[in-house]
DNA sequence: CCCCAAGATTTTTTT
DNA sequence: AATCTTGGGG
């Protein structure tokens, strides 16, 4: 956070505890007391509530660098977990120029996946796995699902791979192995298949030597429970610890934290955490606010620490922010303030007539501030959803606006390169069916579907890997003779690119098999427009290679990270989503598409009602509090969602910003504004929030039976009560059967119950409502 | 077995 | 609007 105003005096690299004296070491110098109470405080727990721009990960760095300088621990005896990849990275940044030296002493900093990645290959055997097993992506875990929805017979139409990934990854973030899923939960799916398939899934998954996300941190839980002494070996490694925010970690994690705590009594446990209860936006993946919020309970005693000085943003930006967010009720409430004493820019809030206009507008901004002397790397558009981006970026380059993406379409999941990487996935590990599946047949080999049949049949058969069925297959009359030729060779390459690897360099090595295997020579030929952008890319993938040290680090680079670290270089303008926004802070910030439906986004308030309109509105109060000078706003009267243009209703979120702080502005093309402040105040209240726009049949079937799945219940794990939502409120406090009445249905009976959002049986037919527009009867 | 054309479908956010 | 899927013909 540069922007701080005390800036970290570079460590000399002296002995700094000879300087533990009157004004401690270097590294304190210029942190308020909270802060520094903060860094000191390290035996026992603690718990660090963090507001937005409050110096934070600063906190975070600055502790283990004090910990490191008072030889309290080495690098290898810290466990310092983050959420995402890029706020690891930062941390060993920031700590390398803390403490001088590189970070590569400090192997135990990273994310929850790639840490429980390096636990798992070190233990893989007593998890079923060998150390190379492949991680499988979300792609690779569709198809396989569909596999096995093949192999029961299950139609894929009606209960969709897709639907039964996400209940997987929600088992999954949640804790529960295929044993403790009950049967209410996974009975809906496939006619009470859920569970068996389930269980096929993870067994699949060990003959594959794979793992999904989920896997990385549940398997290492089995692995925990079940190796009293490997948990042991950890216990002792591992005298600090230390989680970032810890607001979006889910029951998985908290579960594998807990254990990893219990090498001594938890009043002793040495575990930081820090996190903002206002900053979490996580919970469509399971995360937990409520770890955050029994922290204390967890570990009696634990010293909490609230940091609430701002050193971010403008007065008038944190009174937007914080007038925003105090419409939630479930939080533990902290009030940002700052020190400085101008207001500064008020917070604009432009209206215009649609995207392509509010890009133009926004386009126009950004020159007009760069003119200003404002660097494109200062400013950044924070979207709520990626297809928002698109419209910028054509924009952008019209204008010739240098602008960058971030998060947008992932490399590694470009088709050529996740085709050129199971090829590279298949040398280093030929159980990987999947991989092999992708690249039989790409480029054209003339293996269709009748060759792949039987090559399925003699695996499963025989329980060997497809490339072992192959093996065999070759050497027999099954196959027509060209085939088998076809295959022969195939075989025949990979045994040799096999060979190779022990011998040659991995990044010539996969140039060598790319045009080995008449992968590039496929897109040389492809004459169409984007070809040449492939082979681009591929080049760029074997590049990208050398900088790892094998083969197998660089596949778990790619399947962990899944991103390449974006190039800085340039100027250029930021353009990226709330989620992946979080954690990082601009000059300018804009924060386009205040629109209802799309912000608060329609499928948080269908799925999670009062508990999604929350999460959004911490999304919001995360896009404000990024800037740090200036915050605009804007919103378009008319958007195209699937082809068909809609007109938009502002957003809620308009209306709770502070009058005082905001600017209405209204460009020249647009019908009458949207009524800021006074015209039309509070047109929301007659709209229905759970209006849904997706009303295909599919859909509502999805919906039903998540009511069906959700609300059963606080969370427990092993009979203990682990986390339950916010209580917001004091609830609807009726229950299925209750009578209602509700002044234009009459009398009717509750069918089921989500929050405040009741589906109610009425005399005229089924409806949904909320609790507020009903009484009991 | 491959290719093309018509038809269906569209999950926000990410490790 | 754009992309993926599916089905029929070559």
């Amino acid at each position: 956070m540069p922007a701080e105003p005390q800036r970290l005096a570079p460590s000399a690299g002296g002995p700094i505890t000879s300087q533990l004296g009157r004004r401690g070491p270097d590294y304190l110098q210029g942190l308020n007391e909270e802060q520094r109470d903060a860094v000191l405080t390290i035996d026992g727990p603690l718990l660090v509530l963090a507001g937005a721009g409050t110096g934070k990960t600063r906190v975070l760095t600055t502790r283990i660098a004090h910990i490191l300088s008072t030889r309290k621990a080495r690098g290898s005896e810290i466990l310092a977990v983050t959420f995402t990849n890029k706020a690891a990275r930062e941390m060993k940044e920031r700590i390398a120029s803390l403490v001088g030296s590189s970070v590569e002493g400090m192997p135990w900093l990273g994310t929850f996946h790639s840490i429980g990645a390096r636990i798992l290959r070190r233990h893989a055997e007593l998890v079923d796995l060998k150390p190379a097993f492949t991680i499988l992506d979300t792609d690779d875990q569709i198809r396989l699902i569909k596999q096995l929805l093949e192999a029961e017979n299950i139609d894929e139409k009606r209960w969709p791979a897709r639907q039964f990934a996400g209940m997987l990854d929600d088992w999954k973030n949640r804790g529960l192995l295929p044993r403790d899923v009950t049967p209410a939960e996974s009975g809906f799916y496939a006619n009470g298949k859920g569970a068996k398939l389930y269980a096929d899934y993870q067994a699949r998954l060990k003959t594959l030597n794979a793992a999904d996300f989920g896997d990385l941190l549940l398997e290492c839980i089995r692995l925990f429970r079940e190796n009293p002494k490997v948990l042991e070996e950890y216990h002792q490694r591992f005298k600090y610890m230390l989680v970032d925010e810890y607001q979006d970690s889910n029951v998985a994690q908290y579960l594998w934290l807990r254990l990893l705590a219990q090498g001594r009594p938890a009043n002793e446990a040495n575990i930081c955490v820090v996190g903002d209860d206002d900053q979490s936006i996580y919970g469509w993946r399971g995360a937990e606010v409520d770890n955050i919020l029994r922290f204390e309970k967890d570990f009696p005693g634990a010293k909490v620490i609230r940091l609430e000085r701002n050193y971010r943003s403008t007065a008038n930006i944190l009174a937007a922010a914080s007038h925003l967010i105090a419409h939630n009720e479930g939080r533990l409430g902290k009030t940002l303030h700052t020190d400085v004493a101008e207001k500064g820019e008020t917070v604009a809030v432009t209206s215009v007539w649609d995207s392509e206009e509010e890009a133009r507008q926004i386009g126009e901004e950004i020159e007009q501030f760069q003119r200003q002397g404002e660097t494109l790397n200062s400013m950044a558009i924070l979207v709520r959803a990626s297809f928002q981006m698109r419209e910028f970026e054509e924009r952008f380059i019209t204008l010739g606006l240098n602008y960058r993406v971030i998060g947008g379409p992932r490399f590694y999941e470009r088709k050529e390169i996740r085709d050129a990487l199971a090829y590279f996935r298949l040398v280093a590990q030929p159980a990987d069916d999947l991989a092999f599946e992708r690249i039989v047949n790409t480029p054209k080999r003339g293996l269709g579907d009748s060759t792949l049949k039987i090559l399925f049949d003699a695996a499963r058969h025989q329980n060997v890997p497809l490339l072992s069925a192959t093996r065999m297959l070759i050497e027999t009359e099954e196959l027509k003779s060209k085939q088998r030729t076809t295959l022969r060779d195939l075989v025949g390459q990979f045994d040799d690119w096999s060979e190779r690897l022990r011998t040659i360099p991995h990044a010539e090595l996969a140039e060598q098999i790319l045009d080995e295997s008449g992968y590039t020579a496929m897109w040389q030929n492809d004459k169409s427009a984007d070809s040449p952008g492939r082979l681009e890319n591929l080049k760029e993938l074997v590049r990208s290679m050398e900088e790892f040290e094998t083969m197998g680090g660089f596949l778990e680079h790619v399947a962990l990270v899944m991103d390449r670290d974006s190039f800085e270089a340039d100027d250029a303008v930021s353009i990226m989503t709330l989620h992946s926004a979080k954690g990082l802070e601009f000059n300018t910030v804009f924060l386009p598409g205040w629109e209802e439906g799309l912000f608060p986004h329609q499928r948080s308030l269908d799925e999670s009602g009062r508990a999604g309109l929350e999460e959004e509105r911490r999304l919001a109060y995360v896009g404000i509090t990024r800037g740090r000078k200036r915050v605009r706003i804007s919103l378009a009267q008319n958007r195209r969602i699937h082809g068909l243009w809609q007109s938009a209703i502002p957003s809620r979120f308009l209306d709770e910003l502070p009058a005082e702080v905001v600017e209405v502005k209204d460009t020249g093309s647009s019908y009458g504004g949207y009524g800021y402040g006074g015209r039309t105040a509070n047109r929301f209240q007659s709209v229905d929030p759970f209006e849904s726009v997706y009303e295909t049949p599919g859909w509502q079937r999805a919906r039903a039976q998540q009511a069906q799945r959700k609300g059963s219940g606080p969370l427990t794990i092993e009979g203990e009560l682990v986390a339950r939502s916010v209580d917001l409120g004091p609830g609807s406090g009726y229950k299925v059967g209750d009578r209602v009445f509700h002044n234009k249905f009459g009398y009717g009976e509750i069918a089921a119950l989500e929050g405040n959002k009741l589906t109610i049986d009425f005399q005229t037919g089924r409806k949904k409502v909320l609790d507020s527009f009903i009484r009991k009867a």
